[in-house]
DNA sequence: ATTATCTATAGATCTATAGATAATGC
DNA sequence: ATTATCTATAGATCTATAGATAATGC
């Protein structure tokens, strides 16, 4: 944790361009360019031209700041990840127990999830695209946004406000928040016909937590 | 229904070639030399010449049989879904009630889902890459899938082996089921850390069926 | 001098088709 | 004659980089 807030994780790309802040500004001009371009026409219909046009520099300038089209992919993953857990995470409260915070967390989380269908979608359908490396840090992301949701489970079984779970149990239930909520994203389509997003919590809520008390 | 077995929906994709077997042998070779293709490296790294090489004939044979390549995802993603649903519907049992059914059907369909974990998985990268048209014939073909459930469900609201659940409550469990096998196979790569198919089956019924008696 | 940015393009593809060839049946 | 298949390629891109230019600080 050298810098004040080191990445803490993820992959490092190098760069020709010294000033780092200068390197962080331009990245993000790139990754909010590119994710408008990746959402609408897919990471592999997006050319890099295009990437750079909207991010307001040339073609040229786009290479100094990364080495291929695969790390700006890295860096919108990485980005829209970053986003979830910190829109999340900022939500969560310590209250009365476990199982209230879980339930909490849980409506945030698919509040986020709502807000965030088309980055969602994205990770889905473009994560096969990065190359190896990348691709590993990326799931190590979504691994650690799932971890949320285990400690919390955790805290309620120890608080006995859920009953007792082996960790494989919150393992499992823990993926089952997270797919849940990417299906509002994903299934939207047949979902919203018959559910508005107040009444799709509600449910889910009901079938993830009934079996846990 | 005027053909023996007429495609019953999809959308028709035109050629030049005058004998119907011909062309349905032919885009058989077609989609089994694109899919493993498609799995491998995608459908935007996969170039047409690759599929018509991997199919035994030239690019110029392949393009009496498709007008674009995107004919040829389409009709992977047809194949994928009619296969899924053959290997679910031919082994559905109408047994002593709608709830045991029901089980049953689940372990059927996760183990469907296990086996074609790679199907499933381009079925959620590349449906964005289809033109609308075609798009809507292969989510409709996954509305049909979900509808097995449906059917499941109701009965077992109807033969009391079930509780009663409104139309919205049945919609929402077929859906969770369909999405809970999808994620056998798209989160394979943390759930297998914890569970075999069979324990993941056990348990994932549980949590389904639970709230439903 | 050094750093950042831009223009121009090399080099490598890739889809889809036109026109030639081979095979089949009258 | 008709049908199916093949070869060769037009035409259109697209990524990544080399080398030129502009801006900044000594």
């Amino acid at each position: 944790m050298s810098e004040k807030q080191e990445a803490a994780q993820g992959k490092n790309i190098p760069t020709e361009v010294k000033d780092n802040d200068l390197v962080a500004r331009r990245r993000r001009q790139i990754v909010d360019a590119a994710v408008h371009l990746f959402i609408r026409k897919g990471f592999h219909k997006t050319t890099t031209r295009e990437i750079a046009k909207a991010a307001g520099f040339s073609i040229g300038t786009l290479y100094e700041y990364v080495t291929s089209k695969e790390d700006v992919l890295y860096l919108v993953c990485q980005a829209i990840h970053s986003e979830m857990e910190q829109r999340l995470t900022a939500r969560l409260r310590h209250g009365i127990n476990g199982a209230r915070d879980l339930e909490a967390a849980i409506a945030v989380y698919f509040t986020v999830c709502d807000q965030m269908s088309d980055h969602i979608l994205l990770i889905y359908q473009e994560t096969k695209s990065l190359p190896a490396e990348s691709r590993r840090f990326v799931l190590e992301h979504e691994v650690r946004i799932t971890g949320v949701f285990k400690e919390l489970l955790a805290r309620g079984v120890s608080d006995f406000s859920l009953r007792p779970l082996s960790p494989p149990e919150i393992e499992l239930v823990a993926h089952n928040i997270m797919v849940v909520g990417h299906m509002w994203a994903f299934r939207r389509w047949a979902l919203a016909e018959s559910f508005n997003l107040e009444q799709y919590i509600e449910l889910q809520s009901d079938y993830l937590l009934g079996e846990l008390t």
